[in-house]
DNA sequence: TGTGGCTGCTTGGTATACCAAGAACCACAA
DNA sequence: TTGTGGTTCTTGGTATACCAAGCAGCCACA
């Protein structure tokens, strides 16, 4: 019987106007490195309306949601403008990144299987060879890839969420980091003990290791990255 | 000299209608039990674009807005609805506050001054006095009182941004958990603990008593809170 | 009696016209 | 030369008209 099941597709969803807008706009300003000296800062309603080739609505309803997540601001007569973080917001949103990854790997020693544990030894070897390579940005690629795979983990849905906000903005900072071989032999070192603990089980000591390497990302940042 | 400075009041900001709008929104679905059987569920823009007095167009945005703050679910062609969170998604939120404000006690302990620390006994005052009136309603005000002022003495705003957000949505079920006197002295000597390790510059104490307390709360609206 | 399609209503999505506040520019007078 | 006043342009805010997709009810026909 259970051969015979239809299987059902979903029907194409052709998303709203507002909604691949929303996309667009979002890749445009990813892709825009706004801490560089000439970036552009400055939006047009009109402008942008005539580009996308979509009048103002869904176009206005979009850049408001933008604006609610923080990557514009939205000033009356005046104009749209691209949202730089401050130095002190970068730091915060690491903070709160160790907050959340390090109740991600609290709830990963009790909620994850043992192969997906041991699994993150891959995206450690990854990082190894990447490091080899000096390229910092994929550095942070592989890097980043490891941390989300761990908050992915500890299985609650809105923790994943929100560290998917944060890393969108703190990516956009990730080049103005210089590749130092000491922090990048120091990350190796502190991703394998976390693995370590995780697979142990042992919930502190994960929670811990994960906590107090992302809180050394911060001091670093904060001594050695100039943003402002 | 001093004496002849114009005081300056600022000029009525005068909102805009879509903010206006949005906290009124927002005021009548924080007013209305979600939860409770009989409770309104859909929205009309048309309906209440009447009944505010505005136009669709700001309704909108407003209505927009509510949505990516997941209180509303706006479907094409079929109608907006208040969203009920799930109790995995409650108890998501307060795994999130958990370690937010357990990452604010860290920071307390070294960001905050002494008067600042010992100001939180007040809140525990009040709250067991509060306590003893059994007003359940008035218990989880004083108790959310406390914890936003750890939160606030974290130093960090956008810590404090989130949890905002958060108490927000855990805030419609506090009349759902029933007032246990136990669950109260409990809570009581957590607070008192919490707050010894907080003036102690105890970081790792404050941090992880903070964050157990929170944790006990989200086990128990897991056993004894029933919602879907 | 049941099925299929027609029709009209509801409702969110989109386009567009108009409004008002501010900024920039320019002319004119002191 | 400088400053003031006004005109014009820019630009986001608001209102409104229209569109199209669901959905339900009704009716004709088999």
């Amino acid at each position: 019987m259970a051969g015979l099941q239809l299987k059902i597709v979903p029907i194409t969803d052709s998303l709203s106007l507002k909604a691949r807008t929303y996309e667009a706009l979002k890749a445009a300003i990813t892709n825009l490195n706004i801490y560089d000296p000439g970036a552009e800062l400055k939006l047009d309603e009109r402008d942008l309306s005539e580009r996308f080739g979509v009048s103002r609505t869904p176009l206005r309803e979009a850049l408001a949601q933008l604006e609610s997540e923080g990557l514009v601001r939205i000033v009356a007569r005046r104009g749209i403008f691209i949202v730089r973080k401050t130095k002190s917001e970068i730091l915060d949103m690491i903070t709160v990144w160790a907050a959340l990854e390090s109740m991600a790997a609290r709830l990963a020693t009790k909620e994850a299987t043992d192969d997906e544990l041991s699994g993150l030894r891959e995206h450690i070897d990854l990082f190894s060879a990447d490091a080899v390579a000096q390229n910092m940005g994929e550095y942070s690629d592989a890097n980043i890839r490891f941390h989300q795979t761990i908050i992915g983990l500890g299985g609650c849905p809105l923790i994943s969420k929100l560290a998917e906000e944060l890393f969108f903005h703190v990516r956009a900072i990730r080049n103005r980091t210089i590749g130092e071989q000491d922090r990048a032999r120091r990350s190796i070192a502190d991703h394998t003990a976390i693995v370590t603990a995780l697979e142990a089980r042992d919930t502190e000591r994960a929670e811990r290791l994960v906590r107090e390497h992302t809180l050394r990302l911060r001091d670093h940042v904060e001594k050695f990255v100039d943003i402002d």
